[in-house]
DNA sequence: TGAGATATGTCTTAAAAAGGACATATAGTA
DNA sequence: TACTATATGTCCTTTTTAAGACATATCTCA
């Protein structure tokens, strides 16, 4: 049962939450569309639709808490994806209230 | 803005895991609808509409993560919910994401 | 050369959620 | 007595979100 609310406190988290996982993400290592819908799909057990993802990685590029960079690789495009320091503390502010979270009321 | 991104980090939180916070508070102490959404507004900073809160909280009762018992104060009628052993399971598997959120990737 | 993977984008429709009204009743206070 | 707070519930409509299709192009391997 523990197991089974893991995983679905996971995948709501992820959802809810899918722009702030991109993030922290991106963080670690700069990433374009495609692998970080692998990365996320992978380590969060979710479908993630591109439909869903492309949008909202350019939603957050116009927000600023992205840059991007296109990159080529023969003929085909990557679009790489930077956090700004804009984006660095959406991420700690969210660390920052797991934390207090943990903390208990 | 650091401060304007925690308040939207946690509006968005409450807002979305809202079930899960509202666990956390019954598990503090045992507590009826009127006092949660007291609480959660002031402590979250959401506006918490009754409209909202009184079904999703029958559902957690119907789904066995809480228990109720009426209470009469005179003519008024409290409905007090106590988280159950499974309510209790569903938070620390949420306290426990938390933990692995701030432990990184 | 055909299939599946990589890569990025838009758009329409269907499902879910939010907002706010409708509904009722008691308690306290000005 | 009228207003505000406490207390719990439902229901309809609007808004938002999600799912999946439509669209295009390259690369790799069998």
């Amino acid at each position: 049962m523990a197991e089974t609310f893991r995983k679905e406190i996971v995948q709501r988290i992820t959802k809810n939450l899918l722009d702030i996982q991109m993030l922290r993400l991106i963080q670690t290592q700069p990433m374009w569309g495609y692998k970080i819908k692998k990365q996320v799909e992978a380590k969060f057990g979710v479908r993630l639709r591109h439909g869903a993802l492309y949008p909202l990685l350019n939603n957050l590029e116009r927000k600023g808490f992205l840059t991007s960079e296109k990159q080529r690789q023969g003929g085909r495009t990557r679009k790489v994806y930077t956090i700004t320091r804009k984006g660095i503390q959406y991420v700690e502010a969210y660390n920052s209230i797991l934390k207090e979270q943990l903390e208990g009321f």
